[in-house]
DNA sequence: TTCAGCCTGTCG
DNA sequence: CGACAGGCTGAA
């Protein structure tokens, strides 16, 4: 899916909706809604809102309206797509709804329909969702950071995996950042020593900034929210390249699952 | 803490 | 045909 990176380009790209009318909703798709507990008439009541801004914690996206709140989690396929003319009859696959706002519309589309959607009426439920997430990988604090990390026995990429520890980080990431930080993903996490605890934080941060001035990861199905690819799979060192040799010492990358996730990672370079 | 299950598509 | 894919959840 969309990591944090991908959720914060495609905010990005939908700043140019922010105070414009939300003239009308259509649903492609009603059993989606279903499964998200939302019924077409609740959502209805967002049509005539004005958005005001928009907000990010982790991977989810949210839309603050005049009255409500729409949050979305793109799954491992759900794309938010920008389109200047509404075309309903246009060829996007998959299609759930789109929102028609002025002189723009916003198509949301999820082939595997493993996103969520979320509509909030008052900003308490909202407050309270927010801290169900872990706090945001880009937000958190290194003191945080490491008091979350100390208690956990679990190997440390089921941890940074884990978007009630820290919110952001997905499969391609945690690869990633543990291959730049020299750390083997299968060590309990509470077992990282402050030096390492402090390198894994710098890291962390610098890949996902990096990764966002890319404009995310484009390994199939992610677009942005202009529907173009990103540029920061060109720049993976590891994620889906076990087999092949690491690109530091030249051993060849392992495949292991952790977290019942692939990882690919160097067993010589990752200590 | 792990693991099937949720879905659809693609690749070997 | 089976295996696997940017994720999360609930049950064991």
């Amino acid at each position: 899916m969309p990591e944090l990176p991908e959720v914060e380009t495609i905010k990005r790209d939908l700043s140019i909706l922010i105070g414009r009318p939300l003239k009308a909703i259509i649903v492609y798709d009603e059993a989606y809604l279903e499964k998200n507990e939302i019924t077409p008439k609740e959502l209805k009541k967002l049509e005539g809102q004005r958005l005001l801004h928009l907000s990010r914690k982790g991977k989810y996206l949210f839309l603050h309206f005049s009255q409500h709140i729409f949050g979305f989690h793109l799954g491992l396929t759900g794309s938010l797509i920008l389109v200047p003319e509404e075309n309903p009859l246009d060829k996007f696959k998959h299609k759930v709804l789109s929102l028609h706002f002025l002189e723009m519309s916003l198509l949301f589309s999820d082939m595997r329909k493993f996103g969520r959607l979320f509509l909030f009426d008052e900003e308490k439920s909202f407050k309270d969702f927010l801290i169900s997430i872990g706090q945001d990988a880009l937000e958190i604090e290194f003191s945080e950071f490491k008091e979350a990390l100390r208690s956990i026995r679990k190997p440390i990429k089921s941890a940074l995996l884990d978007q009630k520890v820290i919110s952001g980080i997905g499969n391609i990431y945690a690869d990633e950042i543990l291959f730049r930080a020299d750390i083997n993903p299968l060590r309990p996490a509470r077992s990282l020593s402050d030096e390492e605890l402090q390198k894994l934080y710098q890291t962390m941060k610098e890949v996902l900034h990096l990764a966002i001035s890319l404009r995310g990861s484009t390994i199939k199905d992610y677009v942005d929210g202009l529907g173009g690819a990103g540029m920061f799979q060109t720049k993976h060192l590891v994620y889906q390249k076990y087999g092949m040799p690491c690109p530091r010492c030249g051993t060849t990358l392992e495949k292991i699952k952790v977290a019942g996730r692939t990882t690919s990672y160097c067993p010589q370079c990752q200590r």
